[in-house]
DNA sequence: GATGCGTGGGC
DNA sequence: TGCCCAAGCAT
């Protein structure tokens, strides 16, 4: 059933937006499919204030698909550097050539074709529809599900997985799009983008500023008396897993001009013997990052067969290649 | 559908 | 300090 008050809380929430919008580079008028791609792949888990600068580098280095499609994949993995998850800087980098090839070098404009691109899930295909194309899609991001969940559910976190009624719910909330701007913006456009800016600034995961919600007023959770969450979230484990190894290993990948050997990669966590090794003595300058790597990845108390194991997914991810003179980033 | 996948900041 | 979280995707 519709909400009684759905059309005021369009409203409100999208006037909010129109004061409260953070001034993000890929948000102005000039920013075309491209910048806004690259920002949704940067974004995927990763905060704004994180991506900026790396963003405002890859658009000056790269400001067309073709650019990056040119160059070797390890730019695209140096580039990234510590945003994290360096398989989107892969994925990021084949979409680029998949567009190059096959459509005109142009970011094609449907949530079909856009799945298809190597990296692209639901999210970020109907994100770039909706805000790169005014396609006036339903968009259903973390902060988007947060945000229904509390106004409209009642309840302080949405599921842990998504589920088909959310995605329902995320549809019968989607804004008519009868009428459309100068832009060919969408009331629906502009829903997608103030919902997902209200999880992100007000109604946030932990601490929400209801005080400052325009909703709050219609919120079902607030009605409630805001309680607890009904499950707790699972936290991921790091401290002694593959993945830190695997983050080390690729901070050291990143920061070697040459290939490495493959026993220095895997050698035993002893930091005398790391500190011993030529190689690295001869990046032991100060504040050297290169040296930085290898200190962190050799001060680890991994297993050998642990290394040996995230060496092993680094190579099947793609993120790593063996070559004759050593293991490198891959070509 | 449950897992694995980085990184760093905030509380 | 340790834990939680951040515009998900692929398998």
């Amino acid at each position: 059933m519709p909400h009684p008050e759905l059309s005021r809380i369009h409203r409100e929430i999208t006037a909010w937006y129109r004061t409260h919008a953070r001034a993000l580079p890929w948000r102005i008028e000039s920013a075309g499919p491209w910048a806004i791609m690259v920002s949704e792949f940067m974004l995927q888990q990763t905060p704004v204030v994180r991506v900026l600068p790396v963003w405002e580098a890859w658009m000056e280095r790269w400001p067309t698909p073709a650019a990056l499609a040119a160059e070797p994949v390890a730019e695209a993995v140096k580039a990234w550097g510590r945003l994290g998850y360096p398989r989107r800087a892969l994925r990021l980098h084949a979409a680029a050539i998949v567009i190059t090839e096959e459509h005109d070098g142009q970011v094609p404009g449907s949530p079909e074709e856009l799945l298809a691109l190597p990296g692209v899930g639901t999210y970020t295909a109907a994100a770039i529809a909706c805000f790169a194309f005014k396609v006036p899609t339903v968009v259903v991001d973390t902060n988007i599900r947060r945000v229904h969940a509390r106004l409209i559910s009642g309840k302080a976190l949405p599921e842990q997985n998504q589920n088909a009624a959310e995605l329902a719910l995320a549809t019968e909330l989607l804004p008519e799009s009868s009428s459309k701007g100068d832009d060919g913006t969408t009331l629906a456009n502009s829903w997608n983008i103030a919902v997902m800016e209200l999880g992100a600034l007000v109604c946030t995961a932990r601490s929400p500023r209801c005080e400052e919600c325009p909703v709050a007023a219609q919120c079902a959770w607030t009605a409630a008396g805001r309680p607890e969450p009904h499950y707790k979230p699972k936290g991921q484990p790091w401290h002694g897993t593959d993945r830190q190894v695997r983050g080390a290993m690729m901070a050291v990948l990143r920061h070697s001009s040459a290939p490495v050997d493959r026993d220095e990669l895997l050698m035993v966590p002893d930091l005398a013997i790391a500190a011993s090794n030529p190689r690295i003595l001869r990046s032991a300058r100060q504040g050297d990052p290169a040296h930085e790597a290898w200190i962190t990845l050799h001060a680890l108390p991994a297993l050998a067969e642990q290394r040996e194991r995230a060496l092993d997914s680094l190579f099947s991810d793609g993120l790593a290649q063996q070559t004759s003179l050593g293991i490198s980033l891959p070509g």
